[in-house]
DNA sequence: CTGAAAGCGCTAACAC
DNA sequence: GTGTTAGCGCTTTCAG
């Protein structure tokens, strides 16, 4: 292992600042031909002891692979390392002590910073709070911290708004009713059309897709449309996996989509790029679009 | 911060090795009691400077945001965390020269691994030779490292196996037939079938999808129907993606899979289990347990 | 069993 | 401009 003590002894230098301003432009090149000759490289953990900055920051999610988080996570690996920092990227599995557990490892690590889908807006906080490194938060709102995440009830609003344009009378939404962000897209959406003297005609309720491969709603918007029967000409489902869900019990129940039935999704994840190969959902394309124009916001928690 | 040396003086000892096997009980609560109330928490970079040791693993993958691969770096995260690693996430983004920065990078952190898709299994080499850190390679096989990775010519022939056993005469690929990985799946696959008396009916040469967004696949299965017709009953894709699309075009076309045409895809990944709700592509299934019990196989370096 | 001290390789602050 | 030194907070080794 060479050292900066070595290429130091070699140039016949004491100082080494391969980067600092104030060294004559002939010392440089003599420690600078040193350090090729001795395929010197910094250490970086020791940089980081000395320097207290280690150039890493933590990022947790409550999913690797699922398309809306991996996207994510692709995104800021890229940013950061053009930025020349690396990412620790840890999964919470939706656990709170996981989270914590997480998060004082980060912590020890001293890294320099965190970003975080936060398990849950309210009782993760305490762990947050612990954290003695700046936080971002992503996809929530979370009191005290800055954050950058979408407008849910916008978002709702804002297809409703678009699904009576297309001129449609009788409107569905598939999805959940009162869970926390769910709840705000779900009453925007019903807001604004009752506000335009519609009322939602099948609301199918079923629970969030957790993860690629457990959901229920396929199965649930089947269960609905035998018991009730399907009544609309346009639904929105809460996300784009429960967008998917719904298209293909749709196709089973011998509907086209778009044709019979409009869907319009919401995450603007690339699983809607599979799908709209097989069946061009015109509308879940608009509904990324309004989404992506309007309604993300970035809310710092610094006054 | 709190240091050792705090709880040391405050505990009245001056060693303070929390584990170490040799202290008595009672220094022991003692030193124990200071921790909790202190607060004392060890500082890693600390650690890994003088214990030569991070416990980090670096893992070097393609693409982040593609279902084969995320589902990989979430397996990977887990059993790292339950082993105490953390682990850092590096996109290659199939640059052989970002490959050489991120290794350097790694170098310099001092990471105690590497896990690696190596962009090149030939030309990738030196940078990983030039690494001072134990890597392992996945997907592909590389010469002088650990590797895991799947035995495509192996698939291949199973598949073509599984095809002749469900009855199928006229039998196709879709798919790269020369690149590396693909060549090899695409020659067992041929090879199996023609000692069987069978010849390839329909070749739809198409490149492996790089990404989600950036697919010929769906178009060129369209352009292979119109110029030349679609003759088979049952068809390989290279990958599940590609399945996906060919899929997606086959009904397009007026097919029903897998009642008109069978497809079986590769990879076993989770765009399987959204696309078997919409159509039932039990070879597709088939092959994936084909591929999990037989192909996969782990070849050490080390004599 | 426990104390003391010498590094790990670098940064930062202060001299010349 | 350049040299020197004192840490960063821990592990390890060697005494006691």
């Amino acid at each position: 292992m060479v050292s900066m003590q070595d290429i130091a002894n070699k140039a016949g230098v004491s100082r080494v600042l391969s980067n600092h301003p104030s060294v004559k432009a002939e010392t440089r090149q003599k420690v600078l031909y040193w350090v090729k000759e001795l395929d010197y490289e910094p250490n970086l953990i020791a940089q980081s002891l000395a320097g207290n900055r280690t150039n890493i920051i933590g990022l947790l999610v409550p999913e690797i692979a699922y398309p809306f988080f991996s996207e994510i996570i692709e995104s800021i690996e890229n940013q950061a390392f053009y930025e020349g920092y690396s990412v620790i990227i840890c999964n919470t599995h939706r656990s709170l002590d996981k989270e914590k557990n997480i998060l004082a490892q980060l912590r020890q690590r001293k890294v320099d910073g965190v970003i975080a889908v936060p398990v849950s807006t309210k009782r993760s906080l305490p762990s947050y709070q612990r954290l003695q490194v700046p936080a971002v938060m992503i996809t929530k709102r979370m009191d005290g911290f800055s954050s950058v995440y979408i407008s849910h009830y916008n978002g709702g609003q804002q297809i409703a708004k678009h699904f009576l344009n297309m001129g449609f009378q009788k409107i569905g939404y598939i999805g959940p009713t009162r869970e926390s962000t769910s709840a705000l897209k779900y009453a925007g959406f019903q807001q604004y059309l009752s506000a335009n003297q519609i009322k939602l005609t099948d609301v199918i309720e079923c629970p969030a897709p957790e993860n690629m491969n457990a959901s229920l709603v396929y199965k649930l918007v089947k269960q609905y449309a035998a018991n009730s029967g399907l009544h609309c000409e346009a639904y929105l489902a809460n996300d784009d996996i429960t967008a998917c869900e719904a298209i293909t019990a749709f196709h089973e129940l011998g509907y086209a989509v778009p044709q019979d039935i409009a869907v319009a999704g919401f995450d603007n994840s690339l699983l809607d790029q599979i799908n709209n190969n097989a069946d061009p959902c015109i509308y879940e394309l608009e509904s990324r679009v309004i989404a992506r124009e309007s309604t993300i916001r970035f809310v710092s928690a610094q006054p």
